[in-house]
DNA sequence: TCCTATTAGTGTATCGATACACTAAGCCTT
DNA sequence: AAGGCTTAGTGTATCGATACACTAATAGGA
């Protein structure tokens, strides 16, 4: 409970806490072996951590790197979001976690947050446009490292970039599509004005022309203007297909920005009937782990995430904040059964 | 690049630090409007935000939580941590993310380093039977929470938990294909020693005793032992589709332990050539995004997520560690087209 | 007018680790 | 034996915010 701080093990291994700050500092040239193992068994007999805060407060600076991604419930950020802690994890780093939306204010607000908190480098999960929001932070002396380039002309600063080519992207589905003599090619994003948004339509706009193929920009269905945010990928990929597919003449084909939105498409698709692929071509970016498995809609059983979530961090903040007297809790939510196709009446027939 | 302090603060609007950081604590009941609104205007001048550093050395708290996960590349506890963060965030507390794999060891040193940070609570996407390996934590002040009942017996401490009743969730499963007539009904976890894996099975074999039929343990696929941790839940699902649906008289219905394991039984059926849902209802738990929608296995761009993850820590460690004066980095990975069976040949025939 | 209460703050020690300048002791060299 | 060098540490101020005890100034009451 009282936690024991560099003091007590100096008392206990009878050496100045200077020479226990300079061990655990491998400073420890200048030491005896055998102070050096009194001061390490000092350590493990009072089981000494030392406190970051003190750490940081002398230092100026801490172990954490921030993360912003729009949404680690997305299947591919949550991917990005386990690799980036995994890496930092070895290398002596935590993550602090924050989910965007893609607003640059909850972005800025994240950042100066993570600013307050001792962090001094951030690296986002996708770009907006304009970095612009952040400038003061980075003349502050912020670190920046995003997914995707960054860069545009008129910005203020610019920071790392690490991502794919997303010209070629979509470069190469576009040809790929071409080559199965598709012609009528659309295309479905949500309304963002993320750099590799741009950029992927921007290649899907250049290799169309490559072939001498006018482009119709009814074939592009860039979403509603608005809460794109809480909007989810599936749901805008819906709402494109669904648009595009009920033009006087439908593409035959359709690239969605990234594979949640193809798989919106597919259910916009299958909503209207359209078969893929005999009707529909469809293809994605991101390879994320689902894409390589074929789905039916899935019977199952929903479990009330969100409150589970917010009833979680509830109970944490209320034992951190009162008394750890109480006893525990233990809730339990009710579960749903969700009835889809992936379950059918017995016919008799057999498995295999 | 200098940080402003709460003196510059008091400096500027010409009072005590005392009373800018009685401001800053609510603690102004006992202060004239006017010097309230002398300190606000200093704060903002100066662009200041407090140490949390130095507010956490004093007051012994930080505005942390940790959350450990088993990954939050699974879609599922990317939802979940998607939630968590926007509950915290709300209540001005920020997330420190931990994958665990679901390796006690893992989870135990997350959890000391999480110690060290001046975290004093953790929230559990998921709970390992034994809670043990946290035992020395929790005496020292940890507070826990977890996803899921952690309570066994002869546990050296009760942590709370919050999540839905288990048993219940496979007894609706259980129940809903005993209705549709099946008889043989397989089972397909991942070999863990998870709590609410044992509540599932339980759920799935009392309901079938419930109703009178035999229990096969055949049936019951636990998987291999081995490094669980690191096999995709859709990896588990389909090597125990393939198991279960080689047996001499296979399964024709397969309730999986969730809904990634049901997506890798989708693919093992699959690979046997079994149609879903015509020779094998399946059906999972969880509820995730994708089970709602229909997906054809998706031709695709994949990008290096793994790679740009990695690079993307290191360079913003280099940038930290090092000078900044080094000109900004932007790098292209390739990425590369995965045709699947989401496009096909052009026939001619309109999409609609 | 004197005494007490209230208002509106202030002064200072403190949290725990670290950086840096310092020193005591021993050894070597001439 | 004196001086210098090396080894093996030590002492102390410091990072920035906060808690708590303190006080100066004013107001109110008898």
């Amino acid at each position: 409970m009282a936690k024991t701080t560099i003091a007590d093990v100096a008392r206990l291994a009878d050496v100045s806490a200077s020479s226990v700050s300079n061990l655990l500092n491998g400073r420890s040239q200048r030491m005896r072996p055998a102070t050096q193992e009194r001061i390490q068994n000092a350590i493990e007999a009072l089981g000494f951590t030392p406190s970051l805060a003190a750490r940081q407060l002398k230092t100026g600076h801490s172990p954490f790197i921030g993360l912003i991604v729009p949404s680690v419930a997305d299947p591919f950020f949550g991917s990005f979001a386990r690799y980036v802690e995994e890496e930092a994890s070895e290398k002596g780093y935590q993550v602090l976690l924050g989910n965007s939306d893609r607003n640059s204010n909850r972005e800025r607000k994240y950042a100066e947050m993570l600013w307050g908190s001792g962090v001094r480098g951030i690296i986002f999960g996708s770009s907006l446009v304009k970095f612009d929001h952040l400038a003061d932070l980075y003349r502050e002396g912020m670190h920046f490292v995003s997914f995707y380039r960054s860069a545009h002309s008129g910005a203020q600063f610019i920071a790392d970039s690490i991502g794919v080519d997303n010209i070629q992207a979509t470069r190469l589905l576009t040809k790929h599509l071409l080559a199965l003599d598709h012609r009528r090619i659309g295309f479905v994003s949500g309304p963002t004005d993320m750099i590799c948004r741009l950029d992927r339509l921007e290649g899907y706009y250049k290799t169309l022309e490559e072939a001498n193929i006018s482009i119709d920009k009814q074939l592009v269905w860039e979403g509603a203007n608005g809460d794109f945010g809480s909007t989810s990928f599936i749901e805008l990929g819906r709402q494109g297909a669904h648009y595009l597919l009920s033009l006087p003449v439908p593409p035959t084909a359709i690239i969605a920005i990234n594979d949640m939105h193809a798989f919106g498409v597919y259910a916009g698709a299958r909503d209207l009937g359209v078969k893929v692929p005999e009707d529909l071509s469809v293809a994605g970016i991101d390879d994320i782990m689902l894409s390589a498995v074929s789905v039916t809609p899935l019977t199952t059983i929903k479990q009330p995430i969100r409150d589970i979530a917010r009833l979680s961090v509830e109970r944490l903040i209320d034992r951190l904040e009162n008394d750890r007297a109480q006893e525990p809790v233990h809730l339990m939510l009710p579960s749903s059964l969700i009835v889809r196709e992936s379950t059918s009446r017995y016919t008799g027939r057999p498995a295999r």
